[in-house]
RNA sequence: GUCCCUAUCGUCUAGAGGCCUAGGACAUCGCCCUUUCACGGCGGUAACCGGGGUUCGAAUCCCCGUGGGGACGCCA
């Protein structure tokens, strides 16, 4: 996993040109803030730039852009690095804009001595009513570029005295930017619908549309691939790197990723944190899978591997349009996953959702054979753990279930049973052949007796197999069980 | 409001002008399997946003409408 390490401008980036033009090297990076946990959207962000860089034999990075100091936060770093971790999903990094701020500084010196950039003194009183003026009027909200410095001189204005001010971007103020988008195709923007953005605060901080660009020029970032609410970032960025003098990477905008109601996915949508699918018991795999099939498919494929994904990835297959989160088919997918997987791996998975809920696990049966037996029936790892609490637990059974299955006519065969479990081998095999000695004898139907013994042992009407059930209860507790519930019997 | 993007079953999607009587998956409904619940198997319902072009031919290309999303911050 990445350490932490501060990103030495003038050596790296000469090494990373090196490695840029020895062997085009593809190189690509996901860039969070810190100011929550790695969501859902990011998530995808990443996988799927993971996935490209993994595919072309490149550098996959992770840039934490931390400009935001009110908002930012360590616990949110970790909680990124914990989600990136839990996902599998390897980089280089992670590097902190926090810690490039001299880097940023000089950029914008350059560009205010190429006239691409200027103070502005303006307050922020000042461009809130401007801008709700121009609401008003029903034009776009934009900086007048009153500070510009022709403006300035022209209207008298002077710095005053005592302000820190911040610096702006001068954009161009005829003709367009044109970009070719990997996924959406060629988009242009006129210049006239920009303004002279701020790239840098008056405490030296850059804002977030310049400190991307220099990390990404800095960085030799190939492939900026990111979510599509940057796509009107674009034009803006395109500028700066012109002003810079510097070559354009691939831009590859990915569609939105939006709730069941066509909204954008926020915490009312439920889980939006990947963190909380490790918690509600998802497999990462699973979760990057369905991930995987939002926006980008490889034919009709629907589940497969990491390794295919990074074989079959192709940001000519991504789609253009938003696509809505399915939780319910995320659960399929989960429990198309959880089937095939390791029992040993689900046994501990389990144990520590059982242990939470307050089971002795040690105490009962080994939970990779519980897992074993319980993992087709459950969507995550969560619904598997409340399925095995019996084995850990003996749970008693609601009045209804009692009166709906303890009849009378199965009182005698169930002792008959428990007599003859008592001194029978204990396994499946043996528990099967007495099962079936008894209805035989009582010329009952199996569910006649299967029923009540499950509701019985178990405390509800659903169980797998009932012989192989028994089995790993144990005979102790099978024994215990039943004659406590014949009790129950009318 | 202005600008940018976008549009196939309820949802995720296949579809690169004739292979489309529009395919798959989730969900849903029915049947089978069965010792309950699942799993599994089989089958059904269900979509090309509307209008104009282009073309011998359009889900696919173009234009206009409409719907949806995004952006318009000293947030990222």
């Amino acid at each position: 996993m990445g350490r932490i390490v501060s990103f030495n401008r003038r050596r790296d980036t000469v090494a990373y040109n090196k490695v840029f033009f020895r062997s085009a090297m593809i190189r690509t990076r996901v860039a969070p803030s810190p100011t929550g946990d790695l969501h859902i959207g990011g998530a995808r962000t990443a996988l799927f730039c993971w996935a490209y860089a993994k595919q072309k034999g490149g550098t996959f990075i992770l840039r934490v852009e931390d400009t935001d100091r009110e908002r930012s936060s360590d616990a949110s770093v970790k909680a990124i690095l914990d989600g990136m971790q839990w996902l599998g999903l390897d980089y280089e990094g992670p590097y902190f804009q926090m810690q490039r701020l001299e880097r940023y500084q000089k950029a914008a010196e350059q560009l205010m001595r190429d006239g691409h950039a200027y103070h502005c003194y303006a307050t922020r009183e000042e461009i809130d009513a401007l801008r709700e003026q121009q609401r008003a009027l029903g034009e776009k909200p934009r900086y007048d570029g009153r500070w510009r410095p022709e403006n300035a001189k022209r209207q008298g204005l002077k710095p005053p005295v005592g302000m820190q001010p911040v610096i702006r971007f001068r954009t161009p103020d005829t003709g367009e930017v044109t970009f070719n988008d990997l996924v959406k195709g060629p988009i242009t923007v006129a210049n006239a619908e920009l303004d002279d953005l701020v790239i840098m605060r008056a405490d030296g901080i850059p804002t977030y549309n310049f400190g991307v660009v220099i990390d990404d020029i800095d960085m030799a970032i190939t492939h900026v691939v990111r979510g599509d609410d940057h796509v009107n970032n674009t034009p803006r960025q395109v500028n700066i790197y012109r002003a810079l003098g510097a070559a354009l990477p691939q831009f590859a905008h990915l569609p939105m990723i939006l709730g069941a109601d066509g909204e954008r996915l926020s915490k009312r949508h439920g889980a939006v944190s990947v963190m909380q699918y490790f918690e509600d018991g998802f497999l990462p795999e699973a979760l990057l899978n369905y991930l995987a099939r939002l926006g980008w498919s490889h034919g009709n494929d629907e589940k497969f591997s990491m390794q295919q994904m990074i074989e079959w990835f192709s940001l000519e297959k991504v789609n253009r349009s938003a696509a809505s989160f399915d939780p319910e088919k995320l659960r399929w997918l989960n429990q198309q996953y959880l089937k095939e997987a390791d029992d040993a791996r689900l046994g501990t998975l389990m144990g520590s959702f059982l242990e939470r809920d307050g089971c002795d696990v040690a105490k009962g049966p080994a939970t990779d054979r519980v897992a074993a037996l319980l993992k087709e029936r459950a969507s995550t790892v969560e619904e598997l753990a409340n399925a095995a609490v019996y084995f850990y637990r003996a749970v008693e059974p609601a009045a209804e279930l009692r009166t709906q299955h303890y009849a009378t006519q199965a009182k005698p065969a169930l002792k008959a049973l428990r007599d003859r479990l008592a001194v029978e081998e204990w396994n499946r095999e043996a528990i099967s052949a007495a099962l079936k000695a008894v209805i035989a004898e009582h010329k009952l139907k199996m569910p006649k007796i299967a029923m009540p013994l499950r509701v019985m042992v178990t405390g509800g009407p659903q169980s797998p197999s009932i012989d192989a059930t028994l089995e790993l209860i144990g005979r102790d507790e099978v024994l215990s069980r039943m004659t406590r519930e014949l009790a129950a019997f009318p």
